[in-house]
DNA sequence: CGTCCCGTTGACAACGATGTCAGTTAAGGA
DNA sequence: TCCTTAACTGACATCGTTGTCAACGGGACG
């Protein structure tokens, strides 16, 4: 994300492999089990395990002997091999599937999931989804095959239909961001009509009519609840659809970029631009600085982008909350683990319009 | 990161937590197991997992009958069962620990492995670092104790002493970013010393002698080492020391939005500013911009920042390539764990100078 | 018509751990 | 001294899968 552009002078290094004496095979050669640990310790292999998983009853001495006999061994407890046999068969391990992973909002949710982890001994598994239903389907068989204790999920689809699968085996999932229908999950979200809405009236209330609305693919929940709530506003405000212009399946910055430049050089350009998604809005930025116009024209963006502060103007977003999202998620996850069963949460998390600027031009007279 | 800041004005809703309807309790009610399809399908254990592992010498039809089986019991493999009986034990995962999951640096690299591995089935476990050795420590336990396949890790420390272990389990391990020093093992970095050195380089080049570096904690690498190339590069120029300022161990932007504000409003403020890391850069552009000097002292930025491209000027970087370094990284692991057991390779990413204006501001005469 | 061969199949052990349960030991009480 | 009790300990079955190996059956061949 984030690309960039033209007119820039670059300077490049070479490439450069080095090597330097050697290393070992790579592969099994023989690992070291309980049962090794045991017999140099001079005890049964399930002595080892109790002091291992701090059990009651090992003499202080025995406990001593094993831990010496870990240590000259270098000796690592199988986590796996124990969910195994284990009775909850957990696998202390948590499935995470977002936008991807190098988006900054996906990044700032799995931060929040990480945090809330580590802190009870659970590892995590990260995929990224690129709004594709197939790898959808195959992140979350990835996950479940290898028996995650629960799932925080990013969906692609309307109705994801794996999501009986998860109920049968009895595994936690909380969806984030997106809310899937008729499925009766958790779910962690924000609300977009709500924020969209807002966002829009903020420019209606400066005077603008001639709006235009530039999103994401309208198949994606999320794309589709921005714009309802941009209808929505412009619908209360009685300016005529005639007068608006929603520009829908963009989904990177380039295609903005060529949307914005588009309609800035039609006959009757918008007086306000509201970018429904990050990357859209940082392709509006561009075109409207290619065009001279992002003093004169209106920007609004949905969620926030980095250094948006710095710009000039500042660049007026609705933000969300994305490590917020991803706290709660796994605070659900965590307490239906801890036994909760009660009926599905959906929570939603509140956006924020911060305005610096932009978004506050008025319309030209 | 990028923390928003001052005068910006905020509307935000409430949150909301809905419930609807019921949820079954979590727990492993009774997993479908391998055992269960086979006697639906009339078959022996053995030959599900025939099926199942594409396994030759099936009959069609009994492999058909398998399949409806798995089908409406709609099962799953379990791979940890698997890897625990498979000769190669293999877990068909990976480790990877990187600076902060929600760095975009970070996010770079781990997209990287994430599209080497998806493709070959196997899954990643991420972990954030956070420049603390203890939690160093216990992610690399967490990965060997769920049996990775693989490790690609950032450091802390100068020599980490768990790569012993890495090595006696035959365990293919990465280093990125960082290179520990008498460490045997692969690695991937940038060459921050002649990276700094070229930025600093460009900055006399515009006829600047008094030069501010602004680095990150000293106890680390890769800042000792573009402190190193600053001073190489400065040295060279025969700037006598006295001329230049060093500032170390900011580690966020606020710490070097401060410092910045520090240098500016001293007797002689330099004429040149060289950060050298990106929190920091976005810390001394606010900085700049506060004073209004940002078109009057000369910025040169270690690390690409998002739309560092749109700010009036460009803020000029030498940019990493993280993509390319966990590329490569995750290379190095797939290339041991098929079988190269060759000498450890430390390959050297090139760093690209982009000049986009703030680093070709000239002295003040 | 009998062998041989090979494709197909399943019984069983094993992977490394934990749960169960029975056995051993030492302490304390009668 | 002997019995009771509780702490401590280890043998063994077991988790769900894959590796090994022997058995089965039908076709090809002599």
């Amino acid at each position: 994300m984030f690309p960039l552009v033209s007119s820039e002078t670059e300077e490049r290094n070479q490439a450069v492999t080095s090597m330097s004496s050697s290393q070992p095979p790579a592969g099994r050669e023989s690992r070291v089990t309980m049962k090794q640990v045991a017999a140099l310790a001079g005890v049964g292999i399930k002595t080892v395990s109790r002091v291992l998983n701090n059990e009651p009853n090992v003499s202080v001495k025995t406990a001593e002997r094993v831990h010496d006999a870990v240590r000259a061994l270098d000796y690592q407890l199988d986590l796996q091999a124990g969910s195994l046999r284990r009775i909850d068969g957990r696998t202390r391990t948590l499935g995470l599937l977002v936008g991807s992973v190098d988006n900054p909002f996906s990044g700032a949710i799995h931060r929040a999931v990480e945090d809330a982890a580590v802190g009870r001994g659970i590892a995590v598994f990260a995929s990224s989804l690129d709004d594709d239903p197939r790898r959808e389907e195959s992140a979350v068989r990835a996950f479940l095959q290898r028996r995650v204790d629960g799932l925080i999920l990013t969906t692609a689809r309307r109705r994801p239909d794996y999501v009986t699968s998860l109920g049968d085996r009895g595994i936690p999932a909380v969806f984030v961001d997106r809310r899937p229908i008729d499925v009766d999950l958790d779910s962690v979200t924000s609300d977009n009509r709500e924020a969209a809405h807002r966002a829009t009236t903020h420019l209606v209330a400066r005077g603008h009519r001639r709006i235009a609305l530039l999103a994401d693919r309208s198949d994606l929940q999320t794309a589709d609840e921005r714009r309802q709530g941009f209808l929505d506003a412009v619908g209360r405000a009685g300016i005529p659809t005639t007068e608006t212009v929603t520009v829908m399946d963009l989904h990177d910055a380039n295609s903005a970029e060529a949307a914005v430049a588009a309609l800035l050089s039609s006959d009757r350009p918008p007086t306000a631009i509201f970018s429904a998604q990050n990357l859209i809005t940082v392709g509006a930025v561009h075109a409207l600085r290619a065009a001279g116009a992002q003093r004169s024209i209106a920007l609004i963006g949905f969620d926030d982008i980095p250094l948006a502060d710095l710009l000039e103007p500042g660049v007026t977003v609705v933000a969300q909350d994305p490590y917020e999202i991803g706290r709660v998620a796994v605070e659900h996850v965590f307490s239906r683990l801890e036994g909760y069963a009660g009926p599905a949460r959906h929570t939603v998390v509140p956006t924020t319009l911060i305005a610096r600027g932009s978004g506050e031009i008025e319309p030209a007279r």
